[in-house]
DNA sequence: GATGAATGAGATTTCATTCAT
DNA sequence: GATGAATGAAATCTCATTCAT
């Protein structure tokens, strides 16, 4: 293991337990085993850490969803697979999800900044991925007639939130996938 | 306006504006016309503020929501009257609904603390009457039959990860209102 | 001698010994015997103490130059006086004197800054006081047709320069302030 | 171009721009395009780039003015000469003397250091050669009766007190250089 | 000659909080 | 209740310099 790898690895194990903005960069490099030095030398900044992690997340979960469209029969199967992955992914990668979606630093959306567009980018893919996704459905006959645009928002924002909750330690069940699939199936499906 | 107002008001806005964590109390001290050391007779400490924000916007919200309950015809009403009031306040109280949902501290929630306590009760309480409406709409043949348990959870992290998304300026559209609702209807509505 | 006071000795004593750059804010608090965000309660900055340092020594030097002015019988002695003046003043005053001539922290004049508009202010009352001197000596016939404008700033060239070589420990003797005095009364006197 | 002229080019550059201490050495390697250990392989360190940049300019500087001491005809017009060439070389290599005179880091005189002797030995070559101008110019009866060791000093400290005010952005008119000629002229000259 | 990863000391600054008045 | 001077711990980040390759 290189020591970039070596410091993310710290850094993510860190940002779980104690959280971003309570883990100095010094507890970072002791737990790494490099000179703190070297942190700012890979990432330029704390947040450069963070950064990179979210970047990380968002491309595996972008590759993912993508193929996972592929494959799908129907548009509605491809969007019960996909929350599905969203889950399963949350607890595969439970340390960096925990600390991507709970140390959010808001501050990085300030405009103009690099990270920025980087996730504008990636929630766009995001976005146009699902959004294809529920038009096939309409158009194969397995979604009712919606607004893409909108519901694509809804159903990001309930994922992201469940999965909020859950990092916070609210919920009081520990699975919720098939409820959560069965709801939007509810929502989303065509009658005939 | 007496002074403790003065502070609440002042931390309110510095809050929203530039995040919890990001202003400093002498801001707020400066903002607000009175000393530094004021805020510490009031608030204990600078969580304080946050805390007496949370907990006075969680029982205004609990107290709507229960007078919306009882008012409903039916259960699936009243969650659908529940939904337009939750986009309804987080625009009514903009700022507040901002840095509650934006900033919340996750370390307020560490074990045994008195914020713990404090916020695990009053969700409780939304929990508890979100949980009695959908149960009266199994009952009253408005909602499917579902794990409303389980259910109550979906519907909280929708709606508080819609806000989030507005909050942090991801959502492209300005209203989701009618379409969630709708979203939610043919989630829960007992088909015929 | 209150803390700011002796906030203010500690750091001339220091920059006048170590430089400017080389004295760090931890020396200075520990010498004054005060914690060392003190400091920046006071000062701001690190530079802010320069800049208090030095605005002190400008106004103290504007009113005695005006003074002198105001004192001499020609503009032509007024020149001379201020000649001896600045050369016992950099005497009187040396660690000041030193600290500012030396180490003066070009960025400072980056250009809208508070400082920069303070040091220029300071800089035309000078400027002013100095041509008024050479005027009236023009009217008088103790001094010679020249460019008032101009020779203010041969003048305050010369003295500052001067001053600059001393402090550098480049001057070989270490009285230079009546052949000074001479080479300007040459330099200016009008013949007849 | 070789390497290490690419780094003293650069490092010209970026010192005039932004500063020699506020000049990183990433910076300058950056510029010149080279690797940040080289700069280190040629001039040892980073005071080692300025060392380097003021040899060459005292080394020039005296060559030319011992040039004019030869040429002129009177010593007060050796001086005048010299004078006139001070400005003149201030704006032809103006990035050079712009970082020499205004940056000049006062540590660089520590007794003992390498870099103070080489300056005390060009600095006495040069005090030597305009010595010599002044003696010749009291023999050729140029020159009015005076100390010429200590006229050498406030020559050189009118000329480079000028030039830093004008480099530090203080002077409100382009040019100084016949006025200056002039001023000496007067407080040299003998009269008859 | 040339590279650039790695170091690690150190500096400024911020800020919640306390407490004497 | 109200003030604001004073504290001091802590944190991020910079940067010259070294050295193995």
């Amino acid at each position: 293991m290189n020591r970039k790898e070596a410091i993310l690895e710290a850094a993510v194990s860190l940002f779980a337990e104690r959280g971003f903005s309570a883990t100095p960069t010094s507890a970072v490099a002791r737990t790494a085993g490099v000179a703190e030095g070297l942190i700012f030398h890979y990432f330029k900044n704390k947040k450069g850490i963070f950064i990179y992690i979210l970047q990380g997340m968002l491309d595996t979960y972008i590759n993912r969803i993508e193929a996972i469209a592929n494959r799908a029969d129907t548009g509605l199967e491809a969007i019960e697979d996909m929350i599905h992955f969203h889950f399963q992914f949350s607890e595969e990668r439970s340390k960096e999800f925990l600390v991507v979606i709970r140390d959010f630093p808001f501050d990085l959306m300030k405009p103009g900044s690099h990270a920025r567009e980087m996730i504008a980018d990636r929630s766009a893919q995001i976005s146009a991925l699902m959004r294809e996704c529920l038009e096939r459905g309409e158009k194969d006959g397995s979604i009712r007639e919606l607004s893409a645009e909108k519901t694509v928002w809804i159903l990001r924002g309930m994922l992201n939130g469940i999965s909020r909750l859950k990092m916070l330690g609210a919920l009081p069940m520990p699975e919720l996938t098939s409820e959560v699939i069965n709801f939007c199936h509810q929502g989303l499906a065509k009658r005939n």
